[in-house]
RNA sequence: GUGAGUGUAGCUCAAGUGGUUAGAGCACUGGAUUGUGGUUCCAGGGGUUGAGGGUUCAAGUCCCUUCACUCACC
C-alpha cells in the first residue's frame, strides 16, 4: 500500500503544490479548504449544499462530540459520516484547541488535559490514548494527535516544555492506533520561536505520520507573526506528506499559506462571522447589517454563483440579518463557504496553470483585503 | 365631574433629606471575531427631564398653573 498522499506538481513561481489525499471515504485535492463542524454539523448548512458548493472534507471535534452525544452512542450509529450523513471524508481535531480555547476550565499534565464540560460542570480527563480511542469510535478519516494549542505570547520557558509534552502526547497517540486505516497527523506546536518549531519538527518527522499539521498560530500573534513563522515552519515539513495550517484564517491568510506550501485548512471564519453578518466578496468584505444596505435590491456580489446571491437581494439578507431570522445564517454560511471553495479552486487552478499572473490577482486580493 | 398616581434617550427604568457635564440595559450606528459555547467584545450617536412660571447661589428633585396618560369613585 503506498503512500495515502500524492505530490502532483510544485508550482514555478511559489512554494504552493497541486496534491492529493486519499482517505477511506474519499480522494481530497490539495490545497483544500475545510468548513468546520464541531458538533456534527457545519451550523447552518445542509450536508447537501455543502457536496454542491464543492466541499471534500470536513472538520468534526472531539472533545464536542465526546461530551455530547458521546463517541459510543456514535459508534453504535453507525459512525459519524452516517451520523451526520456525510459520506466523504471528516478529519477530527483532537480537543488539543479546547485546552486553549477554554482556559480557565482545564488543567494540563503529563497524563493528558483535565477539562471540566462546558455542558455540565463535569471533570473529564483527556489522554493521548482516549483522544485517539474517541476519533476511533467516531470512525473519522483523519485523527489528529492530542496537543496543547497555547497562548501567542507564552513564556519561552513554557512554550518549551508544552512544546516538549506534545512531542510525547503524539508518540503515545501513535502508539494507541488501532484502525490502520485511519490517518493521522502529527502537530507541530513552538510558539513563535522558530528554533523550537525547528526541534518539534524534527521530533515529529521521524515518527510515522500520514500527515503533519501546523498548529498554534492565528491565536492572536498578527498577520506579520502568522505569515513569517507560518512559512518558516513548513519548509522544514517532509514533501511528500501534506501539510495542514489549522485554524487559519482569513482568505488573504490562506493566499499566504498556500503561496508558502501549505495544503490543507481549517477555519470558523466563514461560517461564524457569516452568521454574525461578515461576508466575504471579491471586492472585499461586507458587513450586511451596515444601514446602507437597507434599500440595496443588488445582489450582494454580482460575480458570484451561490445560491444566495442568485436569488436574494442586499436588502432581503440585511433584513433577515437584522430581523434574527435563521435563514440569514443560513444564506450567509453558504455564501461564505461557497466563497472559500472558490478560492481554493483558484489557488488549484493557478498551480496547474502555471504562469505567474494568476497568483498576481490572487496577492492584489490579499493586500487589498 | 371628583380623588389619587405617573410623566426623564426610540423602549424599560436609575438619579439619599435640592449640589460636578442627568446614567444604565435594550435598540440604533460603526469596528472586531482564525483547530466555534448560535456568540462575545470594543467604540459611537442620541435628552429644552411633558409645557409655562416661581423660590434658590444652585431645581429632574420644592411651589403654582397647564397638558397628557392610568386607576378609583360619582
Amino acid at each position: 500500500m503506498g503512500s495515502p498522499f500524492t505530490l502532483i506538481k510544485k508550482d514555478l513561481n511559489t512554494k504552493a503544490r497541486l496534491g492529493r489525499l486519499v482517505t477511506p471515504h474519499g480522494v481530497v485535492e490539495t490545497p483544500c479548504f475545510m468548513p468546520v463542524g464541531t458538533q456534527g454539523t457545519v451550523k447552518a448548512v445542509l450536508p447537501r449544499d455543502l457536496h454542491e458548493l464543492g466541499c471534500q472534507i470536513l472538520l468534526g471535534n472531539t472533545y464536542h462530540l465526546y461530551l455530547r452525544p458521546g463517541h459510543e452512542r456514535i459508534r453504535q450509529l453507525g459512525g459519524l459520516h452516517r451520523f451526520m450523513n456525510w459520506p466523504g471524508p471528516i478529519l477530527t481535531d483532537s480537543g488539543g484547541y479546547q485546552v486553549f480555547s477554554l482556559g480557565a476550565m482545564r488543567k494540563i499534565t503529563e497524563d493528558g488535559a483535565r477539562f471540566q464540560s462546558h455542558i455540565d460542570g463535569s471533570s473529564h480527563l483527556l489522554t493521548p490514548e482516549k483522544a485517539v480511542a474517541i476519533q476511533e469510535a467516531l470512525g473519522s478519516d483523519i485523527a489528529m494527535v492530542l496537543d496543547e494549542c497555547i497562548p501567542h505570547d507564552a513564556a519561552r520557558s513554557y512554550v518549551r516544555e508544552s512544546t516538549e509534552r506534545t512531542i510525547r502526547w503524539a508518540e503515545r497517540c501513535l502508539n494507541a492506533r488501532n484502525r490502520p486505516a485511519q490517518l493521522m497527523f502529527g502537530i507541530v506546536q513552538g510558539g513563535m520561536f522558530e528554533d523550537l518549531r525547528r526541534s518539534c519538527v524534527d521530533a515529529l518527522s521521524v515518527m510515522d505520520f500520514e500527515g503533519f499539521a501546523v498548529g498554534g498560530l492565528g491565536v492572536g500573534e498578527g498577520e506579520e507573526k502568522l505569515n513569517t513563522v507560518g512559512a518558516a515552519t513548513v519548509d522544514l515539513l517532509p514533501e511528500n506528506k501534506p501539510r495542514y495550517l489549522m485554524g487559519v484564517g482569513r482568505p488573504q491568510d490562506l493566499i499566504h499559506a498556500v503561496r508558502a506550501g501549505f495544503d490543507m485548512f481549517d477555519c470558523v471564519i466563514p461560517t461564524r462571522n457569516g452568521r454574525n453578518g461578515t461576508l466575504f466578496t471579491w471586492q472585499g468584505k461586507v458587513s450586511i447589517k451596515r444601514a446602507e444596505y437597507a434599500d440595496d435590491a443588488r445582489p450582494l456580489d454580482e460575480s458570484c454563483g451561490c445560491y444566495s446571491c442568485s436569488n436574494f437581494s442586499r436588502a432581503y439578507l440585511r433584513h433577515l440579518f437584522m430581523a434574527g431570522e435563521i435563514l440569514s445564517a443560513q444564506l450567509n454560511s453558504l455564501h461564505n463557504l461557497y466563497f472559500y471553495h472558490r478560492l481554493m479552486d483558484k489557488c488549484r487552478e493557478a498551480i496547474r496553470d502555471g504562469r505567474p499572473e494568476p497568483w498576481a490577482e490572487l496577492v492584489k486580493f490579499a493586500q487589498a483585503s
